[in-house]
DNA sequence: AGCGGTCTACTTGTATACTAGTGCGCATGC
DNA sequence: GCATGCGCACTAGTATACAAGTAGACCGCT
């Protein structure tokens, strides 16, 4: 069982890897919520051995997407909507405070940087690729987070962010849904490349809670994956 | 050097008393910034072995309190300008946004327990009680926090507040700072039991704005702390 | 049949053993 | 005396062993 760190793929630790495997299967509904885990077996199925796995779980019952049991089990959380009301709310505070600075802060170079972004996701929306808008979406709000010079705001936003990935990525996108988001996107960028932070922050806070309104087509569609409140 | 779980103070896990007592340690400057750790040290001498140390010490990284380098060692973090940029950044986004809702939402019963709180910071303020301050200071946050129904707010923004923690610490008051600090409490609360958000945060805002105005004198104060930017 | 106690199999929490790698000091050669 | 290279002691990362406790199945008794 003792594996060389260079034969495991990726570059980070083993505990980064177990994270980054486990949280994937969690947001992408590969492991449901409700489910219970046992660090043997992830350990086992990830070849390496409890100790790094624990220390991801922490991780991630940070996250509140798992919750462990002390002698009893691990589990996959529920999705809930006082948890997905807390993560709106954090990345509502934290992106919103950071776009108005974006917005008086913004350079050039980095405006033309996040118009390749928008060219690209429209590219992705084009080709129905949904996975790689995803990626291009969190590189945009990323950006601009960076631009107000804290990058710990998506850092912290992402964080939080657990339950709401879940119902981002369980929702099969309604034709027309992403041009949709690619317009707010362009809405928001233009306010911060008027340098406008009033603008920019209410078009975000608008662009933010458009997500919020997936959540109940993806309860009927999985009631049995949310707390019953 | 098994020692039963019952023995040990206080009531949570192994690795939840080391967190406690680490962050302490570091917060009020007993280990100081760039100080060298080791497990194996710490492990001897809370009576307790490596792992929950570790699972101590991740947390501490992700709040930037210590920095962990591979086969090499764990230092205490230096008190750096841009962490606390950072801090004081998340903290307001956070406790802002949070004091919007406490305003609209403030009920006489939980307005009644906060004034009783701004009476005990007097008291202690009266008896020059610094460390008893300190912990109303946190409670009267921290229900404002809760006021909003996002009592996350308040977890991640004290998570963030480390290094800020650690200015305030080392921070001597001066004769009347104590009184100011009650009179912007007294401010915040009004307008939050006057409903009106606007004003909470203008007023919240300023608070918090006053502790980053000490950071210059304890960098003079101890240069050896800091990170050379 | 229905109820109760015990026992097993599994869980997480903690402790210890081992691996790989780094820096520092000391000894050796120049 | 000084520079260089080797070795030791210590580090964090990972693996494994042990402890404590829970749920559920199963067997015996009423």
């Amino acid at each position: 069982m003792r594996i060389p760190l260079s034969d495991r793929v990726g570059g980070g630790a083993a505990r980064d890897q177990v994270y980054l495997a486990v949280r994937e299967a969690i947001v992408s509904a590969e492991l449901e919520p409700g489910r219970r885990l046992s660090e043997n077996e992830l350990a086992d199925r990830l070849g390496v051995s409890r100790t790094p796995v624990r220390e991801a779980l922490v991780r991630l019952r940070d996250e509140r997407l798992v919750a462990i049991v002390p002698q009893l089990g691990t589990f996959v959380t529920l999705i809930s909507d006082d948890a997905i009301a807390d993560a709106a709310f954090v990345r509502e505070a934290l992106e919103c405070s950071a776009i108005r600075l974006a917005a008086e802060r913004a350079t050039p170079a980095a405006l033309e940087e996040i118009q390749a972004n928008l060219v690209a996701q429209e590219r992705a929306d084009d080709e129905g690729d949904h996975d790689a808008f995803d990626v291009l979406d969190d590189a945009l709000h990323r950006k601009l987070c960076e631009l107000s010079g804290h990058e710990i705001a998506w850092a912290l936003a992402r964080r939080a962010n657990g339950h709401l990935d879940r119902v981002r990525r369980l929702s099969l996108p309604e034709p027309g849904y992403l041009g949709e988001m690619i317009a707010e996107h362009r809405a928001v960028v233009a306010a911060v490349a008027d340098g406008d932070p009033d603008r920019a922050e209410r078009e975000l806070r608008h662009h933010l809670r458009m997500v919020l309104s997936q959540v109940s087509t993806i309860r009927d569609a999985h009631p049995d994956y949310f707390e019953e409140s």
